[in-house]
DNA sequence: AGGACGCCCTGTTCGC
DNA sequence: TGCGAACAGGGCGTCC
């Protein structure tokens, strides 16, 4: 469920316990999630470099080595960073794991191997080869507003198509379609600008409030959505039982009252 | 262009 | 209570 706010707390995870530090080795236990490198060429990339930068762009995360190329990292649908002192073991299901000269380390766990891993010149370099579109929460009202110009398609299927806008998935696109109650079939057509401006001020603050919460559903309000996302769940506001419309093989839920 | 669908993957939840 | 089926869903490829 990695989406924008659980990514952007992994990159201050990992601002806050690898930058600087020399890397010493890397370990790659799962070599299938290296897209276009080997455990050899993430090796020789890594290897006594140091990470001087982090980005986030959407759902991916870049750590920029003192060499400029920079390490790719997308967390598919359960993937997490772990980080441990000299002598801590790996988490369970770690698929990379960096091990700096002090000892400490950097887990990439993903226990169903739906991530990624990567090596980029750039991070707008990988962006652009990837057709990823504008971060979401890098979009002021009348960016989101042109971006919906021409779109056919559902509001929800908008929101979660990354080539649109980087960074929103099946739960975000759910609560941020709930705070401003349209429903999710409802067609980007359909919109009027006080609707997108609407729209736009939901993004804002879901994104936002779910990242000061270091995207710990527990630490959201309970009057949010995915805080009820089990099955025969209630309407927090008004008590309805909530909806289910299958899209694209995902589940969005909502509220058949209170969202039009 | 957009949407349906299958695939990858495995821990959890559901239904019988 | 136990077991297998279904589900969870991000991204990609394929098809219509």
């Amino acid at each position: 469920m990695p989406e924008l706010p659980d990514v952007e707390t992994y990159r201050r995870q990992l601002e806050a316990k690898a930058l600087g530090r020399t890397i010493r080795a890397v370990h790659v236990p799962a070599p299938g999630l290296l897209v276009e490198t080997t455990p050899q060429g993430l090796g020789m990339a890594l290897a006594g470099r140091r990470f001087i930068r982090t980005t986030r762009h959407g759902k991916y995360l870049f750590a920029t080595l003192d060499s400029g190329r920079c390490l790719v990292l997308h967390f598919g649908m359960t993937g997490r960073l772990g980080c441990g002192p000299r002598g801590d073991p790996w988490p369970c299901y770690t698929r990379l794991a960096i091990v700096f000269v002090d000892g400490s380390h950097l887990a990439y766990v993903a226990p169903r191997k739906l991530g990624r891993i990567a090596l980029a010149d750039t991070p707008p370099a990988y962006v652009a080869a990837h057709r990823l579109g504008p971060d979401a929460l890098a979009l002021d009202q009348d960016s989101l507003a042109r971006l919906a110009q021409g779109r056919r398609g559902s509001v929800k299927s908008w929101l979660m198509d990354q080539t649109a806008l980087a960074g929103i998935g099946n739960v975000y696109s759910d609560e941020i379609l709930y705070r401003a109650r349209f429903d999710p079939r409802r067609k980007v057509s359909s919109l009027a600008s006080r609707d997108l401006a609407r729209l736009w001020r939901a993004l804002r603050y879901v994104l936002e409030r779910a990242v000061r919460a270091g995207a710990d559903p527990r630490r959201m309000p309970r009057s949010w959505l995915l805080r009820h996302r089990k099955r025969n769940a209630h309407c927090p506001r008004c008590g309805a039982e909530l909806a289910q419309w299958r899209i694209g093989g995902r589940n969005a839920r909502y509220c058949p009252r209170c969202q039009r």
